[in-house]
DNA sequence: TTCCCTGCAAACACTTTGCAGGATC
DNA sequence: GATCCTGCAAAGTGTTTGCAGGGAA
């Protein structure tokens, strides 16, 4: 595959690293559509995987039913607040940390670890402070 | 909500549990049909949301556009083959090295961690000694 | 008897794909 | 000029839901 470098290829590179990272497919189409009306949201689809094919995404998939991209920077991790659905990076030294535990990993089984992911679920700072969730609880994230 | 046990919650329990764990809903349904023919598709997946909800199963999501389902028993973390996406369990003393991250990471930024996920990605063994793919990687996982 | 549950089928939401014209190398 | 790419629209796929009848407590 030759690839070539369409306007909208690197609009869409560009959206992406111009946000900071975890934006959906329909996010990504709105964004770039602003600069390039016609755009079609298959076209945003389809160059989501070439760029993933070329390593300048990367897909997030938290178990929502929907799929973040993010460029790849650094390695880091997510936290992920159930209540608002809001997805912030964790970079420390646990990248370090980790590593330890991956190569531990590789050992067993004659698995090849290729990459690995690690998220944490929970609640964040501003919806730990908001009114008690009347049972309707992870519907920010699961409301299909 | 006043939970019933019928007999199809109990048979999609019972077809998770037997598997040992990592089916999709329609693998569960393909399983409890053979003692119920009549068995539908929404009703495998309006009860897999219920037993979760219980507490008695987990989703798991690869990013693969599936969602697998597991037993709740011990915390254990994944090893996913990108070839053949076989799923398989890791079952150490990964778990107490975690929870030490975990408790540093609920510092952070005031994050309220209820949960965490790690799994990793790679080659299982026998997919090592296959032929080299002739650049069809990660299609088992992928292709849609 | 109450209300949860089921099967069925239609509806959904996100994603993919066929096609014919257009852009890039 | 050969390919790769685009917009459009239709089709797919996994999952959800409305409904009317059935079963558990």
């Amino acid at each position: 595959m030759n690839y070539r470098n369409t306007k909208q290829r690197q609009a869409i590179l560009d959206a992406i690293e111009g946000h900071g990272g975890h934006l959906t497919a329909e996010e990504i189409y709105q964004v770039v559509k602003l600069g390039q009306p016609r755009l079609s949201l298959g076209t945003v689809y389809r160059n989501l995987r070439v760029l993933a094919e070329q390593g300048s995404v990367r897909e997030l998939d938290f178990g929502m039913a929907i799929t973040y991209f993010e460029t790849i920077k650094d390695a880091h991790y997510h936290l992920v607040c159930r209540v608002c659905g809001g997805i912030s990076d964790m970079e420390t030294d646990l990248e370090q940390k980790l590593m330890a535990l991956v190569e531990h990993t590789s050992g067993i089984d004659g698995f090849q670890v290729e990459q690995h992911r690690l998220d944490f679920v929970g609640v964040c700072r501003s919806c730990q402070s908001k009114p008690v969730e009347a049972g309707g609880q992870a519907r920010a994230l699961k409301a299909r």
